[in-house]
DNA sequence: TAGACACGCAAGTGTCCGCTTGCCTATTAT
DNA sequence: ATAATAGGCAAGCGGACACTTGCGTGTCTA
């Protein structure tokens, strides 16, 4: 429903931030190969389900985008969310008062 | 603790949302002010303790400062966590447009 | 065709979150 | 002093979250 939620509580898990970052590094990855590189450039040893499950969430928020080719599934990040949420309260005023329904 | 992981939680709850909201249209309010102002501006029936409790995770996750002056205290919202938080998936500083042309 | 490979689904588990409830301290007014 | 005001502390409860476990589906390869 909440679309705004959903990004934030996306990216209130240190690892799908992580998830991020990795995918910034390297657009396109699959699911095997975020869970060698979670494991290999940051220590982590996320199971395969649990970094499925996360990517699930991240697409759910709209940060990540899917691309099926055969057996495969390749992961991009999409920043687009991150643009207006913030700069709610950053440019001190009507943010609050005008808007209709931000929540 | 991980400073950026208070700040996405606190920011992935609507109620926190809307005090910041709030916040920002009237800086300094105290909790009592803020309760009501929550009922009449946003509808929303929160408790004086629920709020309370908000505006603590708020606190400690550097977004909203407080002064004391006698028995009550006054809340004010500082933005300054939230400009590095986001860039970090920006690269090259594109915060606003950025559309997806993967193909 | 058999089997490995990449991934999905769903139930179960332990933990954290948001909120209530009840009682408390400190400041101000009568 | 008494009462009202403004706020705090801590235990408890229902629900959501992160993760595991086990099995199932579709795809490529030998």
């Amino acid at each position: 429903m909440d679309r705004v939620t959903d990004v934030f509580k996306a990216l209130a898990d240190p690892t799908r931030r992580i998830i991020l970052d990795e995918l910034t590094a390297r657009d396109g990855q699959t699911l095997f190969e975020l869970c060698a590189r979670l494991l290999t450039q940051h220590g982590l040893g996320s199971s395969r389900q649990a970094v499925s499950q996360h990517l699930g969430l991240l697409e759910d928020a709209g940060l990540v985008e899917v691309r099926r080719e055969g057996r495969c599934k390749f992961h991009y990040i999409n920043t687009d969310p991150l643009g207006p949420i913030v700069q709610r309260w950053l440019r001190g005023g009507d943010a609050a008062g005008s808007r209709k329904e931000t929540t």
